[in-house]
DNA sequence: TCATGAGTGTCAGGTTGCTGACAGAGTTGG
DNA sequence: CCAACTCTGTCAGCAACCTGACACTCATGA
């Protein structure tokens, strides 16, 4: 465990507590109104708990099943999939995002394991009460659907991101849908590993777009200086027909 | 429009309709027994129609706004997205399988276009109807997002498998993916666009395969001789950590 | 402030997969 | 049964990417 750490102070408030469920509940209906009633509040943030991810700290591990589901309150968590040389990223998880549950609802163990990508905290919640909730409230559950169907539609769209694409475009891809304010917190390693490509190989790429001033490269970071020749070089066709 | 399709009889009988609603009804939630009520079966009986495509027909195209949710009832559907060289399909539709529904559910274009891969047959359902029938049920709104869950694990499951991976596994994988009886229906150049690649790419490594004993490869088809010894090829790792 | 580990930059050599092309075999509808 | 079309098989030349390696820079905790 690393310094980082110490910064978690121990017992934290009943007020704390609820707050964190409040902002749990939003996050499951984006965007809207938490469906939840006050009692239901009350359950949240009774069996709710916070926990601080150090970089490169293990989530959960792959081939277990899942007996949590897990939500990103700051900071970014990896889902990594593959052994040895094949190991990639599937995605990356931001503040607001949850994981844990496809793997319950299917009844299936986790086909991944999760590290933290940065210092990042979470929030835990058992898998029994989050499927009594939605039980409970069948208008979560179209909420949690909706969820569910834009995490299927952003793995399709990385497919179409990735294959037969030459590696410049992917990196140029990878950059704009990851980067958070125009700044990208990862290793080259790491992008290369979104990718199922190779450190050197996605070295070459970004030294040559930091060369043509698209970008700015340093430790551990990317930043994005030119967005719009960014995109030429990303050359996302119009998906469609033919 | 081909000769296929002559066989289609005009005005089938309200009996056909019904068997075929009930049909429906079962895909959504797999394997159990439909949850809707005598009432709502006929009201699906009542607005499904059958549809029949021969091999390349389109059945919905890009950028447009999902306006029925489609089950596929025979054959087989790939779903196309990318233009040009980087074509790519991003899944193959089979009996029991739905698509439409995540961009009506989204409230987005469709991300991709819908193809006959062989002569199918498909049912349409009108999206308002199909969003009113779960709206009621919210039991069968579990079932549906048990069904987007498992899409989104598929998905997944293919980055996985296609990424960092040299083609003569990617292509030992495919087969053993989508081969029905062990049969796998499909040109190469079909194969070539699940996987990314170009089809002189894959003719080398299936050419390699049949004169290894483990396939026979024919016009337009592919079938599975020694699936063990291809599974070797597969050479999938245990997903996990490191 | 220093030692350690992590990340970047780079390269030579080898392999894989792509490009564009063409011949021949199989299938299909007329 | 024929013509048109689709699909398979193949190849030479080329480009992209990987492998394994090493030096150097940066960050971090002790």
């Amino acid at each position: 465990m690393s310094r980082w750490l110490e910064g978690l102070r121990p017992g934290a408030s009943v007020d704390d507590s609820m707050r964190q469920a409040a902002w749990v509940a939003r996050c499951v209906g984006r965007g809207s109104v938490p469906h939840l009633s006050p009692s239901d509040l009350e359950l949240l943030a009774a069996e709710l708990s916070t926990v601080k991810f150090a970089r490169g700290d293990v989530v959960f591990v792959a081939d277990q099943m899942s007996s949590a589901v897990w939500v990103v309150r700051s900071g970014s968590i990896g889902l990594f999939a593959g052994a040895g040389t094949e190991r990639v990223i599937l995605s990356i998880l931001r503040p607001g995002d949850l994981d844990g549950d496809v793997s319950m609802l299917l009844g299936m163990p986790q086909p991944y394991s999760a590290e933290a990508l940065e210092n990042s905290i979470c929030h835990r919640l058992d898998s029994d009460l989050f499927g009594k909730l939605f039980g409970q409230h069948p208008e979560l559950a179209r909420r949690w659907l909706i969820a569910v169907a834009s995490r299927l539609a952003t793995s399709q769209q990385r497919l179409v991101d990735l294959l037969g694409v030459p590696l410049a475009r992917q990196v140029a891809r990878v950059i704009l849908d990851e980067a958070v304010d125009d700044e990208l917190p990862y290793s080259q390693a790491t992008v290369a590993a979104l990718l199922g490509a190779r450190r050197p190989s996605v070295n070459k790429v970004v030294s040559d777009l930091q060369r043509r001033g698209l970008i700015d490269v340093g430790y551990r970071s990317i930043k994005v200086i030119d967005a719009a020749a960014l995109v030429a070089q990303a050359g996302r066709s119009t998906v469609g027909r033919t």
